[in-house]
DNA sequence: GAGCATTTGTCCGTATGTATT
DNA sequence: CAATACATACGGACAAATGCT
């Protein structure tokens, strides 16, 4: 098979952004039209196709910018630490604390904490900045019956795994995980500035108190796929092995 | 911000195929362009809309079809079952064995498998069908030590677990696995017939004899994230929380 | 197998809108 | 306000894959 004009440009302009630091501005549409000979609309298709591997990031009106992705690791092994993920990637970690509010539990949190529903309860809500970039939202849940009163703790240390530990007295570990690609709501459409109806990372997480065993806090993040790449370990020790069901397939 | 004219195409188009049945074939671009009185090329973005919505499937020749994802969730408390799974959701399983091979193990799976580096082994490369679609294709490794032979019993039985069960005389369970969103290798492009560089599932998997705690089995399969969503469940029992190491950020 | 209509893929040139700098 | 850059849109053309006759 003959590969495509576009296809052919986006692959030398694929081999050169290799070299480049994120962040770094890409040619503009029309300077590669110029550049390959071809109409606006075969370099916009080369520059879309970098755009569909992840390798650039577009803005209208501002141009295009060559895209990094984060590598973070949910690891049953391993505690999560946004912003040292962040950091060893090379890369400027900031979290915006959007909201901050008193509610009663949702039905599902509610069961994931283990806790009755409309349970009075702290939602926070946090927006995740990767080099000033927009990536990542958040909503956690933390019964009132841990923490009291959480506002302004929240704005004065961003890091909600401290508030837990100092105001809490617990400490928390990531106990339940669960990661999809899905399609996100509206709601979160809007905070993540993305495109309504395009499927993004989710995490759902819940954490427990190590000495007591007890839910302390559960969220919900959702993360644009162009920013990180979320991987997942799962590994269950020899001895547990018996505990699971049993199926004949593969 | 005003929506612009494909975008209002694209969310009409989708409300109609919410009614359809997977498989269904939708309006041609020419059609869809006549209907709206927009030019082919306006048409053609609000497919491509859908596309990126992974609500169709577009084949050049044949048309654009409605897409259905099955969900295949991973998770430490049940067995795999790819076959049952997809039928549970309704839809036609099938796989296709496309090599079977005696071979030396590579360093990464040697390593997980606990063996040597070149210890004698059998590979397996593998199809896997949604509806008569592509969808998947696996390597799985299976040290000689497991099975002496393979080739036949492949060919007459598709469940890989059943012969390692019925020849190797073992029960295997997942006791390792990581999942991640990736670039596959040119090989992994031809095998599942899907564009160069453009990201797909990946998930890497190691199953033990329950018995002796032996590695018997390894794999790497990859799917195309239209044909499937992937979720993965990961769970710390309260017991075993101490064993995790310990940061201070979220 | 050959021929044909259909359908998506690629590409051209041009024009206007809209966001950013 | 002006220049730049991406977003959307038009109309036309041919290529390539598919499915049917």
């Amino acid at each position: 098979m003959v590969r495509s004009r576009y296809g052919q440009i986006a692959d030398t302009l694929a081999a050169e952004l290799g070299e480049l630091e994120p962040g770094t501005k890409v040619a503009s549409e029309h300077s590669i039209a110029t550049r390959f000979g071809v109409s606006r609309a075969a370099a916009r298709a080369a520059v879309q196709e970098l755009e569909g591997r992840l390798l650039v990031r577009r803005v209208r009106g501002a141009g295009t910018f060559v895209n990094r992705r984060i590598d973070y690791v949910i690891s049953q092994r391993k505690a999560p630490s946004w912003h040292r993920t962040v950091r060893e990637a090379g890369a400027r970690p900031r979290s915006v604390v959007r909201e901050v509010s008193p509610c009663e539990l949702p039905a599902e949190q509610a069961s994931l904490l283990e806790r009755s529903e409309f349970a009075r309860a702290h939602r926070l809500v946090r927006q995740y900045y990767v080099d000033g970039l927009l990536t990542s939202v958040s909503k956690e849940w933390i019964p009132a019956d841990v923490v009291a009163d959480i506002d302004l703790a929240v704005h004065a240390e961003e890091s909600v795994d401290t508030i837990l530990r100092q105001m809490g007295r617990v400490c928390p570990v990531r106990a339940w995980c669960r990661v999809s690609y899905s399609i996100p709501d509206a709601e979160t459409v809007r905070a993540l500035e993305t495109e309504p109806h395009r499927p993004v990372w989710l995490v759902e997480s819940m954490s427990r108190d190590t000495a007591s065993g007890r839910p302390v806090m559960c969220s919900t993040t959702w993360s644009l796929p162009e920013s990180s790449r979320i991987v997942v370990e799962l590994e269950t020790s020899p001895e547990n092995l018996e505990e699971r069901e049993e199926t004949h397939e593969s």
